[in-house]
DNA sequence: GTGAAAGCGCTAACAG
DNA sequence: CTGTTAGCGCTTTCAC
């Protein structure tokens, strides 16, 4: 009805200049103690909020986070964004949330419309399709990778998992249970975390003197769906006793794929899967995973991000890599020969 | 390095007046065809984006959306936001996730920080708590309510779940299968949700002709922790050989309980949780449970959000209700007598 | 077709 | 202690 409530409406209603109505409520100490109380029930009447859009306008920076993920319902990103969600509120942060499907396309667009809102900073997964060497200009956020890592013309923080010995740990575990044929469903070499999830498996294998067959390997761009269909190739195969997974969906996908099969993933067929998500130590006997430490990460990412609004216009650099780890349940502890 | 890119720095780049870059930018017609040209292209090349503060400032309503969960763990709430997410991308809405933990405080907060920076609506799950009549101010924000319903001093939408009769059959089915002594779990009265499924149970016990034992009902604020707790209290009692959840991290928390002490939810003991999170079907031979359509209610959502828009200053009181369904897996198929 | 002025809400920098 | 002015980036209104 009456509009918006500012401090100028504020100032009029109480015949004052509305220079005082701003100092009364940010709390500045020339202000008669009389005038700031009257001050401050009015607009406590009138249900005043400081607009932030004039704040921003003036310069300060906003609260705003941004926060790129390719999905929320895998375990993993909910548990991170949870987390995340959580230390904003602490920092009465606003946690803009934008799922990209790991599309670079739909990046891109999140990417500019939180600079548009200038979002004070950005944790990103990136997408692993091509990046046309677009987005020079989001120099003005702060950008935190997490997980994977792409090359930026410009600093950034990054977030990161080694995950080397687990998943290498996870192929010398299931040789030493009798496996032979050992799958290996993973990313694709377009971001370095595939590349080096492959490589750990290669370890693993060396490790345990088995032969690489490149049958037994499948990559692409990570997903559900990918995960789901090279689980089914690898079933229809019927040669592999034994799956590594090396991403969070394809985990999830793979997983899928054994179940609509009613695969127990046990003695016979051995599944290692990827993050660590609740309902995996509930189903068949357990499923044995490699597990990411999500809370101490997305604890770590907030950290940055607060970190980096004490020196403004200094871009943090600061790069922190946390170990995960082979959780061995049921899925992966002993290899039964088919009776 | 040199500032913000903004219309005035681009007109004075280009000599020109700051209005002129205006009218090319937004597309206004009366601009030279050349000069439109020179303004698109120094715009992209210097990487500017309209500043959204300013065009807020100026009155324009923004395309800030909230989301208030209790958490984004529970597969629900995950499901739910990322389609609101993803709906939101297609309208090009900022989404702001506010986690409330189901406490009226926080989400008093949440609420005036959406205020601050004029958010255009709120979707929000209703903390149980007790509301001390606060918060009389949010007429600004278009507001939705989600799943619950508190009572508010002002027209607002609804997106409701009637799951009366899928809670009644899970009674009379359980009690079909030979069960008993049926125990409910859920919330307490304080929000008509928690009071509704109450009654539904009681109406199943009734239809199935069974007396209804008070302590085999268990209410509370409906947390994990509750849920927890209340179904250790049911298995150490071990009168109880079915259970039925009444909300969607009671449902979590008791599932866990039983996984704990290596109860599968199967015949000898029955377990009908509530939502249906994937790994439902994966957990023992199946969790039977009360489903909740997701991708509806978020779609709906999003829908009304979009609707609000079109009437400014109306406030959309539309309410919409869609239906529960009882799911039954091998968790409450059959009963059979302990050995 | 283009430009100058005004104002959205707020605070820093000056007056008084 | 209090008030006035100016300007953040943008568009609407009114000149030219």
């Amino acid at each position: 009805m009456a509009g918006r409530v500012t401090i100028k409406s504020i100032a009029q209603d109480l015949g004052i200049s509305h220079m005082t109505v701003s100092r009364a409520l940010s709390g500045h100490p020339n202000v008669q103690k009389e005038t700031r109380a009257a001050v401050l029930e009015r607009a406590r009447e009138l249900g005043y909020v400081k607009s932030a859009a004039a704040t921003t306008m003036r310069g300060d920076a906003t609260k705003i986070v941004g926060l790129l993920l390719p999905n929320i319902v895998n375990e993993f990103y909910a548990r991170f964004a949870n987390v995340m969600a959580l230390d904003c509120e602490k920092h009465s942060y606003h946690l803009i949330i934008h799922l990209t499907n790991d599309d670079v396309e739909i990046e891109r667009q999140s990417l500019e419309r939180l600079r548009e809102v200038q979002a004070r900073a950005v944790v990103m997964v990136p997408a692993p399709g091509k990046s046309d060497g677009s987005n020079p200009h989001l120099e003005a956020m702060q950008v935190i990778q997490l997980i994977r890592r792409r090359k930026l013309p410009f600093a950034h923080g990054a977030v990161l998992v080694d995950d080397r010995a687990a998943l290498r740990d996870a192929v010398i575990h299931l040789a030493g249970s009798g496996h032979r044929a050992i799958t290996y469903i993973g990313a694709d070499g377009a971001l370095s975390s595939g590349r080096k999830r492959l490589a750990a498996y290669r370890q693993g294998l060396k490790a345990a003197s088995l032969a690489e067959d490149p049958g037994l390997i499948h990559r692409g761009a990570p997903s559900f769906e990918m995960g789901r269909a090279a689980a089914d190739l690898v079933l229809d195969g019927g040669k592999a006793t034994a799956l590594v997974c090396g991403g969070f969906e394809i985990s999830n996908g793979a997983l899928s794929a054994l179940m609509a099969r009613g695969i127990q993933p046990d003695g016979a067929f051995a599944f290692v899967g990827y993050g660590d998500p609740t309902f995996y130590a509930w189903v068949g006997g357990g499923v044995s995973t490699v597990r990411v430490p999500v809370e101490s990460l997305a604890q770590r990412a907030v950290e940055l991000v607060a970190a980096g609004q004490d020196k403004p216009g200094m871009r943090n650099d600061a790069s922190e890599t946390f170990m995960a780890e082979l959780i061995v349940r049921g899925s992966g502890r002993q290899y039964s020969e088919a009776p």
